[in-house]
DNA sequence: ATGCCCAATATAATTGGA
């Protein structure tokens, strides 16, 4: 089973692009991050018809999440648990039903929180607060689960081409990736790593400043699996290709394979 | 020290992104 996530920065703007990505990549499950579309917004039929069962948490104008799967969803849960007033739409939850056996399958946008300090970062490191204690809960049942998304968070320095540039940054600064450790430290693999240390790898290149012509990049789309789901992984990459094909968004698609 | 570029909104400047 192929699990992908995939900030796809606006889905009226990447509706060539994502299906032609599908088409190529042939991910059985994949998370979408900042749909920017409301639930009836969001184009569901041109997935449907790939074979697609689409659930989505839409927002209108920014944000909004997704999963698509060509196996069975089911318990699905929109928004993350632990503030009834947090109206942003970062996470959808549903668990995927497998042949032999099923996981969890957790899509995540991380809140960016620049600038730091302020109260978007003050929301960010709340957010990243209920995201450990929602992370704590689901690993008591002892399933296979997969937090798979768009973080927001440099893990280490090799995890950017110019770190010193990132010092100030929400993205990077220590309090993030402390409180990103925590999460890690509850017992997750970052899926990528746990097959591929090679400093360099990339998944988000900025528009401006011609980053990617001069590979300024950072990895902060991550897939962090849970003990009894990184028992069954079997290979992970970065689709690094698709930042230079046409109207590309930002990020490009991350992946694992599952044994499931 | 800031903008660069891109997407969305609701008109054309503004907001948010990372």
């Amino acid at each position: 089973m192929k699990l992908a996530t995939f900030n796809i920065n606006g889905i009226k703007a990447r509706i060539e692009a994502l299906p032609a990505w599908l088409a190529e990549a042939k991910p059985d499950v994949v998370c979408l991050q900042e749909i920017k579309s409301v639930d009836e917004g969001f184009p569901r039929e041109i997935f449907e018809d790939m074979g697609f069962a689409v659930e989505t948490h839409g927002q209108k104008g920014f944000n909004g999440v997704a999963i698509l799967s060509r196996l069975p969803l089911e318990d699905v849960v929109r928004g993350l648990p632990g503030d009834a007033s947090d109206e942003q739409s970062r996470w959808i939850e549903a668990t995927v039903i497998g042949e032999s056996r099923s996981v969890r399958v957790c899509g995540l946008y991380l809140p960016n929180g620049n600038p730091a300090p302020g109260p978007k970062y003050d929301y960010k490191l709340a957010w990243m607060a209920r995201m450990e204690a929602r992370v704590a809960e689901l690993l008591a049942t002892e399933e296979p689960l997969a937090f798979c998304g768009d973080y927001n968070v440099i893990p280490q320095p090799e995890d950017a081409a110019k770190p010193a540039v990132w010092a100030e940054d929400a993205l990077f600064l220590p309090q993030t990736r402390a409180a990103y450790r925590r999460i890690v430290n509850l017992g997750l693999t970052d899926a990528f790593r746990a097959v591929d240390q090679t400093p360099g790898r990339y998944s988000f290149w900025d528009y401006q400043a011609g980053a990617w012509e001069r590979n300024n990049g950072i990895r902060i789309d991550h897939l962090l699996l849970s003990p009894q789901c990184a028992d069954l992984l079997v290979t992970a990459g970065i689709d690094k290709a698709v930042r230079g094909l046409e109207k590309p968004s930002d990020h490009v698609p991350v992946w694992v394979e599952l044994a499931l």
